[in-house]
RNA sequence: CGCGGGGUAGAGCAGUGGCAGCUCGUAAGGCUCAUAACCUUGAGGUCGUGCGUUCGAAUCGCACCCCCGCAACCA
């Protein structure tokens, strides 16, 4: 029994589109294949995220399209939950940020920082509609920019002359909704110090140079090093996680709360540790054995943009509890994938959506691919030719084929006997090797490198067998045929498990193939590594068909028709 | 002078002072157990540009050029 635990925080998905390519190089894939190699391991690992439902984009959406935010967070939920189970993304609990629980921990968490006095009250200048008798958010508002005199610019920059606004520059300003002009009123909202709390941030920040990587680390300190700024954490809107300002004395309650809610980045980080207590408590466990238990380290996993939330603000959020809670202890960033060479955008057209390549072409393959092209230190891109040279020859031509040539010749020209040998040695070490390199660059963000581990070792194989020609052997010397087939066979063992967290429906598929259960995910047990496979305990399958289907040109003509 | 990342073979990338590497693609040869798969060998690079430090620079310094992210849609 492994006493260590980790807990796998993957970024929330935003709820006001649909699941892209962009999401599973960002998040969903990387934290997966963490969450199965660490589980695979044995140690014990929760896997938590869900589906965050608040903000502005949320309700601009809603209103676009005319339904409440709650229709349309409820209509997005189902489909993450579509792409979860289609790509096997094995989350321990994957929740929302409208559930009570969660509601009452962002509550909770705000209080502490208050009675730890990192809140403060402050009030500022915002658009307000007396007609819609709100205030709005920026992204709202448009107006005359007082440079060029164009109209119809937002709030911040002129698109027409490229000049940046400052705030309340804006002439006439009006509501992008109602069209009814707005005017600057005060308003009050909460702040975290973060001034305050930066000398404790910094700090941990610099404990961690050298094991993150080394952008991310440089980022991080780049932008505290610009100093702090006290950040607002509630909004005027009525979309979101409540301000318990009954909980807090008279004196400190900002005006006007019931009109107010928490800024969605502040609630949407408090999600891991909510989630953590939602799947504990429905489980029978002790949310503090992954929070305060020092063994427990905490890997999250997101695209770039979130970067300074989670190294920065997330941080200092749970610093400000001063209830000793875990900080990230690995957060693995990615950049951004781009398809064709172009960004990923709606407005480009150029958005390759989740389900619909899955459906076409099979979640595994998908996987592979992204993984193989994860945008871990620069930019990454989706080239469709890539990726039917990289599926096609690495995984079908390199992987499958080893596995098949070597599975066919055992059960078509060996009759799948039950022979039995010394393992080579040069083999074997080569296998051992390939275990601990695919596990240190696991551990570390390099998923590329990974999988590169994996390949070679699959090249190894390959290598072996054409130079030990069992297909000659087996005319003038059987015994020796068995004896590189035996081989043969391990290195296909050591493969099924190696797979395992990069393309698990594929190495479960390999499993079945030899009669063995599937590698269980939940069990207490080291599986990631070399352990002899005896050909007792295996059974051939009648019908064996390639893992691998290769992928002809039409099949992407049709998928981009 | 905003902060940060990147520019290395046709494509995608690794390589932070010591003969320029990996995967794919490509050329020639081999093999026939296997999904025309696999194996071997080769071609292909002024390491963005210039200047400098050094016995020695892709790697260190300075200057410059180009692409990208941090601010709309968006991870």
């Amino acid at each position: 029994m492994n006493t260590k635990k980790i807990l796998v925080a993957a970024a929330w998905p935003y709820v006001n589109g649909d699941i892209h390519i962009g999401h599973l190089a960002g998040y969903f894939i990387p934290a997966d294949i963490f969450t199965r190699y660490s589980r695979l391991k044995g140690i014990d690992t929760v896997f938590v995220s869900g589906s965050d439902c608040h903000g502005t984009p949320i309700t601009v959406e809603a209103d676009k399209r005319g339904i409440s935010a709650k229709e349309l967070v409820n209509e997005y939920i189902p489909k993450v939950h579509e792409i979860i189970n289609q790509y096997g993304i094995s989350y321990s609990l994957f929740t929302s940020t409208i559930t009570e629980n969660h509601k009452k921990v962002t509550q909770d968490v705000f209080l502490n920082l208050f009675k730890n006095g990192y809140i403060l009250k402050k009030k500022s200048l915002q658009y307000f509609s007396d007609t819609d008798n709100k205030f709005l958010p920026d992204r709202y508002v448009e107006g005359e920019c007082p440079h060029c005199h164009s109209q119809g610019q937002r709030s911040d920059q002129c698109e027409n002359c490229g000049r940046s606004l400052g705030f309340g520059e804006l002439i006439n300003p009006y509501s992008k909704l109602t069209k009814a002009p707005v005017t600057l009123k005060e308003t009050e909202h909460y702040f975290i110090d973060y001034p305050k709390l930066e000398g404790q941030i910094k700090e941990y920040v610099l404990n961690h140079e050298g094991t993150w990587k080394d952008w991310v680390f440089k980022e991080t300190i780049g932008f505290i090093n610009e100093g702090l700024q006290e950040r607002a954490i509630t909004r005027d809107l009525d979309w979101g996680v409540e301000i318990p300002v009954n909980d807090l004395p008279e004196e400190e309650r900002i005006e006007f709360a019931d009109t107010k809610r928490f800024y969605v980045w502040f609630d949407a980080v408090i999600g891991y540790l909510s989630a953590t207590i939602e799947y504990c408590n429905a489980n029978g466990l002790d949310y503090r054995d992954y929070w305060n238990n020092k063994d427990a380290k905490h890997y999250y996993f997101m695209g770039q943009d979130n970067l300074t939330f989670h190294t920065i603000f997330w941080p200092g959020q749970l610093i400000g509890q001063n209830l000793n809670y875990n900080l990230p202890y690995f957060p693995s960033i990615v950049k951004f994938l781009n398809a064709n060479g172009q960004k990923l955008s709606k407005s480009r057209g150029n958005i390759i959506d989740a389900k619909k390549v899955a459906d076409h072409f099979g979640a595994d393959l998908i996987r592979f691919y992204i993984t193989s092209i994860l945008p871990e230190n620069k930019e990454g891109n989706w080239d469709w030719n890539d990726f039917k040279n990289s599926v096609n020859s690495e995984l079908g031509g390199n992987i499958g084929n080893f596995i098949h040539r070597v599975l066919t010749f055992y059960k078509n020209k060996l009759n799948a006997d039950k022979f039995d040998f010394e393992i080579d040695s040069e083999l074997r070490n080569k296998i051992e090797l390939a275990f601990t390199n695919v596990g240190d660059f696991l551990e570390n963000g390099q998923f590329i490198s990974a999988l590169n581990e994996i390949k070679k070792l699959s090249t190894t194989g390959n290598q072996y067998f054409d130079y030990n020609k069992p297909w000659e052997k087996l005319k003038t010397d059987i015994p020796e045929a068995q004896r590189i087939i035996f081989n043969c066979i391990q290195l296909v063992n050591a493969l099924r498990i190696l797979i395992n967290p990069f393309i698990p429906a594929a190495s479960n598929k390999l499993s079945e193939n030899l009669g063995l259960n599937i590698l269980e995910s939940e069990i207490d047990h080291d599986q990631f590594k070399f352990t002899k496979l005896s050909l007792a305990g295996i059974t051939v399958v009648e019908q064996l068909q390639p893992l691998f289907k290769k992928i002809e040109d039409e099949h992407i003509t049709a998928f981009n028709a």
